[in-house]
DNA sequence: TTCATATTTGGCACAATAACCAAATGTTTA
DNA sequence: TAAACATTTGGTTATTGTGCCAAATATGAA
């Protein structure tokens, strides 16, 4: 199968969700807001950057569509929307696990 | 929950893996290697850029413990390893609905 | 050995990311 | 209204990622 303009695009709007999630601080987040939502500041405090950092890295999960918004008085709070990204991890630590054994086998 | 150091160096482990696929010719790539394996040459014609930056994209996928390598004379055969890749896929799918639902709903 | 083919690596140019600070925006309280 | 607080946006800098070309390496064939 040939990547044309079609399939190109495809896997262009797959791979932006991806790179929503891999990036440390995101991957944190994504973590955090599965249990139970919070502001910018109680996220900025966990995270131990500078809170415009965050907020950065919150749009980004925000225009990927992982996250929900809702502003309450001054403060927005985010919560996580596609739990489905949990499984993600899960997969991932599958890949994890296997990379460790495959150090082990080569000793 | 702070993300003190060991839970940053657990979350840059995991986002390094999603970074490994956060990329629209590797994503296919992969999906490509699901069906089977290929040669270096091959997975090139299909993704249609030069052979160098195919071979270097294989070899990020291959550092992240995504595909498999094998030699068979003066080719190198790729193939997709961590099967519940797909599942990843199967997710950001879901998202990529969902998010076109969510544009229904605004109209 | 020499040639042809397959793959990887090095180097360069350019684009994209991520961090911070400072400034702008929005919201509640005094 | 003014002050205080919460969040976002703009700007700058440093780092990383991606693409190509050219060169190096590896393997098989003549």
């Amino acid at each position: 199968m040939k990547m044309n303009n079609r399939e190109r695009a495809r896997c262009e709007t797959r791979a932006a969700i991806l790179k929503a999630l891999a990036h440390p601080t995101r991957l944190f987040m994504i973590e955090v807001l599965a249990k139970k939502s919070y502001c910018v500041f109680e996220l900025t405090e966990m995270v131990g950057l500078d809170v415009s950092t965050v907020s950065k890295h919150l749009s980004i999960l925000r225009n990927a569509g992982l996250v929900n918004v809702e502003k309450k008085g001054k403060h927005v709070f985010y919560s996580l929307r596609m739990r489905c990204a949990l499984n993600f991890l899960d997969c991932v630590e599958a890949v994890l696990r296997e990379q460790a054994q495959d150090r082990m086998d080569a000793i």
